[in-house]
DNA sequence: GACCCGGGTTTCAACGTTGAAATCACGGGA
DNA sequence: TCCCGTGATTTCAACGTTGAAACCCGGGTC
């Protein structure tokens, strides 16, 4: 025997048991109509009966609205898109709308997928973290449906976008740093090619320098530690503990080991992660030879021995930014593309105390 | 001026500048009857250079399916419901699936909700992971929609559920700490109230119990740590790092202090990291004088001092397996419900070795 | 040469909902 | 008494797609 369609009662089973017209039993549900006490109850009491759910299907196809966002992310397993998620499912329901989320696992051709709105036909906007892709290909892959991207990968003036600034909040964090007294600064997340790596590291090395220079400094090429490329199969990417871990012990296996190294300035909190184990497997003292500050403020950074130093992006904000910026473009189209920035604060720790 | 439909070509549209009908031109992107290479050459032309994607509201509308499934989890910010949502959007990817996520926090009100599909009318499935309610009240909310459970808390026989054995794999993870000469154990998570509590987490308690019962040992009632009741306001729940901190800080602050404790079973692995930070800065040593034990092997667990070992379910298979049990009740919603388990492993790491 | 077959294509109707406009009931004002 | 207005309700059509069935046409078959 073959399935038969789930049926659901409809608004005509509704009608018939209530004794009215279906039209007048949508009335009441969408409450747009004036309808007398009495019909409403019996028309309440219909629903109640046969537990009656409006199919959403059929309501999109007539007004063109589905209350669905997408939301494609690399690695829903990693803390920062974790987190990301979280604030954005709980920002858009504020508003009415559920959040598909989709994995791209940074492979260029999801995400362009995404940004076209392939998967998510359905959905009445897309919010984009990308990783892989650039501005032009961005820009010839996306359709008609509403599109804001998450973070300073793309940097297209011609579409909407929420980033928390990697520049002045990285220089931040150096210069925390330099303010402790920390003269032998080194970088981890550096990417070897500038044009397939993230460019959020980028920048971030950018903030690096930035403060460098601030102070009269200069960082030795050798304490700028470059990630591995960028691995599909790895389900964490090259921003990983493991590769933290994996970094910092080369150096310190290397010819000039920390060479005077006293601070170091991590990309993301993962990377930093990996950084305490190596150190502390080296028996390098944390913070009292080394200083460590990372980015995200991932939830364990606060757990880790010594706890970690960081910047915390306010994702509840960028979030908020992201929903509203992408429902502007859902109720205008035309409404010209803008650059919102989202605020983030120094969290102070023990990895990097002030007074050394 | 009011914001117009977002237009978007039909198959109509299509087909006009195609030169066939429209029921042609949805042929040949089904590809479900035979359609002429000629024709198929030129709609495939007219589809690109209109960019024609399928509504599919409309397609749901026809057909009866979305696509669709819902994951409904309290926190996707925990680190074990992040894995968990990205083992699921796999699965559900692997079969065609997009995945919307649906957070509870944990209130019973959103995962009844959840269950009876009220924020989601327009998806196929849902997978509910249940943190609040129970077994009478799921059963009474559940709607038509094909409701699969994760997880334990709910022991119905009347519906679908996918389960890693709480019991075994506690018990497992306790005798580990047996065979390597611990003797006075104790468990970190049992719940004040067991109705309102969560059930894993008296599982887990009957797992430790049995595998004590097993040895020939009994615990000492004051190494039974109780966690708070859950509170809604917090973003992590009752089964936090900063839980497992404060209750072990608590017990070491007691009148007898560790009292011989030297094996610890935690309910979950933040409440875990949460131990290893209290012990630490008691400086108690672990695992020389305290030996630990997580459950949910989070990817940080690797990274903490010292490394917990821990009880790894494996996620991607009890992903396939509930993807698996939703999409046969899409196919046959009479088919009869099966609880599945999904196996998992003890991760060995230095907070427990075999060799104290 | 009439007939059948089957690939290729089209016509028709329906999925369940809502915007727009028509209809109805009723009471108050002229 | 008649008309109007307003609240309540209904009729009508349409959103874009697909299942079912009809249609068309050229090539065998007898």
């Amino acid at each position: 025997m073959s399935a038969r369609r789930s049926a659901g009662p409809t608004l005509k089973d509704v009608a018939a048991i209530a004794g009215v017209s279906y039209r007048t039993v949508s009335n009441v549900i969408s409450g747009k109509a004036p309808v007398s006490a009495a019909t409403r109850a019996r028309v309440e009491a219909a629903v109640a009966e046969l537990d009656y759910r409006p199919q959403l299907a059929a309501r999109q196809l007539r007004v063109g609205r589905s209350n669905l966002l997408t939301l494609s992310v690399p690695f829903l397993s990693l803390p920062y898109f974790a987190q990301l998620a979280h604030a954005v499912v709980t920002a858009a329901e504020a508003v009415g709308y559920d959040v598909v989320v989709d994995e791209t696992h940074g492979d260029p051709e999801r995400e362009l997928r995404a940004a076209s709105g392939y998967r998510t036909l359905l959905s009445d906007g897309i919010l984009l973290s990308a990783m892989s892709i650039g501005d032009e290909e961005l820009m010839a892959a996306r359709g008609r449906t509403p599109l804001v991207v998450l973070g300073e990968r793309i940097r297209a003036a011609r579409v909407d976008r929420v980033v928390v600034d990697s520049v002045t909040s990285t220089r931040d964090a150096t210069a925390h740093l330099i303010t402790a007294g920390r003269r032998t600064l080194g970088f981890l997340g550096t990417v070897p090619d500038a044009s397939s790596g993230a460019a959020a590291a980028d920048l971030r090395l950018e903030g690096f320098r930035t403060a460098l220079r601030a102070a009269g400094l200069e960082a030795d090429p050798r304490h700028l530690l470059e990630v591995s490329p960028w691995d599909q199969r790895s389900p964490d990417g090259d921003y990983s503990r493991e590769e933290g871990h994996a970094r910092v012990r080369a150096l310190l296996a290397g010819p000039g080991g920390l060479a005077g190294l006293d601070g170091l300035v991590c990309a993301n909190d993962l990377l930093a992660i990996g950084a305490l184990r190596a150190l502390r497997e080296a028996g390098v003292d944390v913070p009292g030879r080394v200083a460590v500050v990372g980015w995200d403020d991932a939830p364990e950074s606060a757990y880790t021995v010594p706890p970690l130093t960081s910047i915390a992006p306010d994702l509840g904000e960028l979030a908020r930014l992201a929903v509203a910026s992408v429902l502007r473009l859902v109720d205008d189209p035309e409404s010209p593309p803008r650059v919102e920035q989202a605020p983030y604060r120094l969290v102070p720790r023990a990895s990097a105390p002030l007074i050394p």
